[in-house]
DNA sequence: ACGTGAGATGTTTACGTGAACATTTCTGGA
DNA sequence: TCCAGAAATGTTCACGTAAACATCTCACGT
């Protein structure tokens, strides 16, 4: 940690120096810095004037030392650009912002557990109220320490009974997925999984495979992706070749562009030879050739909760536990998914 | 702003109370707690087992008041999820976890300048050391007010002699894909651009335009877009109906993915009947069907080049204005773009 | 045994803000 | 004109940390 450099200063005038300028006691260019009423107009003014002339900011660390509030979250995501997730962010800043919160964030090398309690040492001692884990995936509620008292949201119903958890209903997703391709008249439809060890994807495997079972259809082997668009590609390299498979549910909308484009290369047509149906609803997925169906989760509704959840804790003091929220997710259906040629 | 909530402490356990607990004084708590030497092992133990106890973490507000340091950056962003500018946002926040820094976000609603004012204002009281904003778009070096003192940098080079700006060589990327397209026999090329008053946009489109007239080529009208899928979509329904056309330049990725989506769905081929180049090289790009040629931009690089020009001005307290980096662009040649069916 | 100095530890203070309380100034009524 | 009460303004202090300086302890050499 290089960040702390020398004993410099970077502040610049404090509300003394105003007071100075202005003829006034600190305490009044306080009580205007922080807009109270009880301040005759022309000191009010004058103290604006020096503030102007001095060119004074408030000093946030002073404020929040003297608060106990940073008016400031803090989230742990991994591959920021990379996936879905992306939007689970951009939701959370969104809904932050709305509650007068700015977002400090955190990226992840790895999603491992050492990675993600490295990430959370370094932001235990930042200036934040709160914590939003977007995404544990391989790391698991008991190998994750956090310091005692911070309020914490985790977008991963594994956290269930250790934090408060919301997340995308993936269990009745991953079933809609498998039941639409079914009711097209599919025989069995294969599934192109998240990596090894990610919570979301087990769940997203299981499902797939009850809804199979359910249904009394055979059960095909999972092809193991890890979220990538390339593993989709890999997968659907080795799919097309099996003249077999006419459905895939690919884990998340990335891999099923990666699948997608291994299918057109391979000369097998989408929906014709092959239905494909991702999860996500990522903002291209209806740009894809051909416009991608998917199960669409609602992350705007996502990161509202979880910014709820976490404020509601910051603000009563007190440390949630055993709260679980399950978004809906809801089938897009758009053109990569038909009856089967054959059906 | 509802961020301050009472006079609520969320602090925990201090540096006195783990004095008191440990028996020694509280200065002898910070020594262990920077991990200085010159505290007796056993002392040092006493302290460390104190800490433990009690579950103390060092109260960052009082460090930075302190430091006058927060070794936070604010950034300020437009559509996270949306367009390549996650990138960027990536790169910046992987920049800075190496240098010791994290990164506090905000994003912009619109990218107009009263926006972009609010989103300043809200950042400039906030605990941050500097402040990058990551494109400006409609907003001008002249209308953006920033608190005095507070090291920017910004990556649109529209900024050079306001702000340090590091940005992507616009022009140089832009001629390259027209040139590209050119020399594979192409008469002329079409350009979907970004949206009115945007200034990236603007120079793509003036490269694109100054690349054909220094060809001696025919400059035809600008389809306009606004970065978005569904913009590009738009385009390239009008596109498709024009026989003339046969090479297309997007503004971004974005909009040549659903530029690429109309095409397919007019039963025009690409590049067979129409050859399509984007920019920026988001992660999909290669991906999409077929694979997009496009001008990568080194969003890691900068990246690297903004926190490395904030930092300078943060370490050094000087604010500098005429710093202006280009980082070059590197043309991707995949499968999106061929010579014309005729030529 | 005693002084010396290095190393360990304690005490004081300032960082900038804003709550709590104290004091001054003004307004209005008798 | 003068007093009461309200409004405006000033003073003191604490928030948690760490630098600067002060004090103390001990090992070592003589």
């Amino acid at each position: 940690m290089a960040a702390r450099g020398g004993t410099r200063q970077r502040s610049g005038p404090s509300m003394a120096d105003v007071a100075a300028l202005a003829g006034v006691s600190s305490q009044t260019v306080s009580r205007v810095s922080m807009g109270l009423d009880n301040v005759r107009p022309a000191t009010r003014d004058k103290v604006l004037a020096a503030m102007e002339q001095l060119g004074y900011a408030p000093n946030s660390a002073a404020r929040a030392l003297r608060y106990g509030t940073f008016g400031t979250i803090g989230m742990i995501a991994h591959r920021l650009a990379r996936t879905g997730e992306s939007r689970t962010v951009e939701a959370v800043v969104e809904a932050a912002r709305v509650e007068g919160y700015t977002v400090t964030l955190v990226d992840l090398e790895s999603p491992t557990s050492d990675d993600m309690t490295a990430a959370v040492a370094r932001l235990g001692h930042q200036a934040i109220d709160g914590l939003v884990i977007v995404r544990a995936e391989t790391a698991g509620p008991e190998t994750l320490s956090l310091p005692p008292g911070l309020p914490v949201v985790v977008s991963d119903s594994r956290f269930v009974g250790h934090h408060p958890a919301v997340g995308a209903d993936q269990t009745a997703g991953a079933r809609s997925a498998v039941e639409h391709l079914l009711g097209l008249g599919h025989r069995t439809v294969h599934h192109v999984s998240g990596p090894e060890g990610s919570g979301p994807a087990q769940m997203r495997i299981d499902a797939w495979r009850a809804a199979l079972e359910a249904a009394g259809r055979e059960v095909p082997a999972v092809v193991r992706g890890d979220w990538s668009a390339a593993s989709g590609y890999e997968a659907g390299l080795r799919l097309a070749r099996d003249p077999g498979v006419t459905a895939v549910f690919c884990a998340n909308d990335e891999t099923a562009t990666g699948l997608l484009h291994a299918l057109h290369e391979a000369g097998r047509s989408v929906p014709e030879d092959i239905s494909v149906v991702g999860f996500d609803d990522i903002y291209l997925a209806e740009q894809l050739w051909p416009p991608l169906t998917t199960v669409a989760q609602d992350f705007r509704e996502i990161g509202r909760r979880l910014v709820d959840l976490l404020l509601q804790q910051v603000r009563d003091d007190e440390v949630l536990t055993d709260v679980h929220q399950v978004v809906p997710t809801r089938l897009v259906v758009r053109q990569s998914t038909s009856t089967p040629r054959s059906g």
